[in-house]
DNA sequence: ATTACTACCTGACAGC
DNA sequence: TGCTGTCAGGTAGTAA
């Protein structure tokens, strides 16, 4: 479900709740939800205080007084301030003045406790140009795949990206290391004003991402080609067409994205 | 390093 | 009303 967009979102909206508060109690009502074990994970976050709260990828970091606490909410994942307690409710963090209700009806999302910072590539918010053209003229593969690659850049999912080479004019399955210099500077800046406007508008609410109040985002008003299959390009008024690439549904304009 | 395939889990939706 | 197959905003593991 949410890509770096949403996830921004949950982290501003979370930020001024739960900074300075301290960890009472966790509690899991799946395993699953813990990485390891629930209650060592548990243990570890017990009393410890929430001294501040970032993003980094699609990842929610929680800095504590003593390591972090990781959320990823992967496809159906909702971190909830105060919120109400379901039958997909997978743990509850009870903080001293108030509660984090973490829901996540397909169970592919977890909180767990670590030393540092989780192994990622250079966030895709605010990457400079540079670097992010320099990694992708060094990679073999395929712009798309690349872009979702978290390890390369972090952050871009597969709305996110769809829309970015759409707006840069990119095909998915153009090879990066053969974009021209003037591509993946566009494709750089086209990744920063698709984020940018995303944010602004609280992210894509296609069927399940909420943030931390419980508000759906409106951007997917906005989206010119993701789930547009069969529509007019907004561009040249052909239709959008829809293929796989890399095992994801893949949308596109054929003709404006030519290869 | 890159790509394909499978798996994790649940629900929505289309077609018969 | 089923039942079956496909799809979903993500990622890890394995194999070629």
């Amino acid at each position: 479900m949410p890509e770096l967009p949403e996830v921004e979102t949950v982290v501003r909206g979370l930020a001024a709740r739960v900074v300075g508060q301290q960890i009472v109690n966790v509690r899991f009502f799946s395993p699953r939800a813990a990485l390891g074990q629930p209650d060592e994970t548990a243990a570890a976050l017990r009393g410890r205080r929430i001294c501040r709260l970032r993003r980094l990828g699609k990842h929610i970091l929680f800095d504590l007084d003593s390591g972090v606490l990781e959320v990823h909410l992967r496809m159906t994942g909702k971190l909830l301030w105060n919120g109400v307690t379901n039958p997909y409710t997978r743990a509850i963090l009870e903080l001293t003045g108030g509660a984090l209700v973490f829901n996540d009806t397909r169970q592919f999302g977890y909180l767990t406790w670590r030393r540092g910072d989780p192994n990622l590539g250079p966030d895709a918010l605010g990457i400079p140009e540079e670097r992010f053209a320099e990694i992708l003229r060094s990679r073999r593969g395929r712009i798309k795949p690349l872009l979702l690659n978290q390890s390369v850049i972090s952050g871009l999912g597969n709305i996110y990206v769809d829309e970015s080479l759409f707006r840069a004019r990119i095909h998915p399955l153009a090879f990066s290391s053969k974009l021209s210099e003037e591509r993946l500077r566009r494709l750089h800046r086209m990744i920063q004003e698709v984020l940018a406007e995303a944010i602004a508008a609280g992210g894509s609410s296609i069927s399940d991402y909420v943030d931390a109040e419980g508000r759906p985002g409106w951007f997917q008003v906005g989206h010119r080609v993701y789930g547009r299959d069969g529509e007019p390009c907004v561009t040249c008024g052909r239709g959008i067409r829809r293929t796989v690439v890399g095992q994801r549904g893949t949308h596109f304009c054929g003709y404006c994205q030519r290869r």
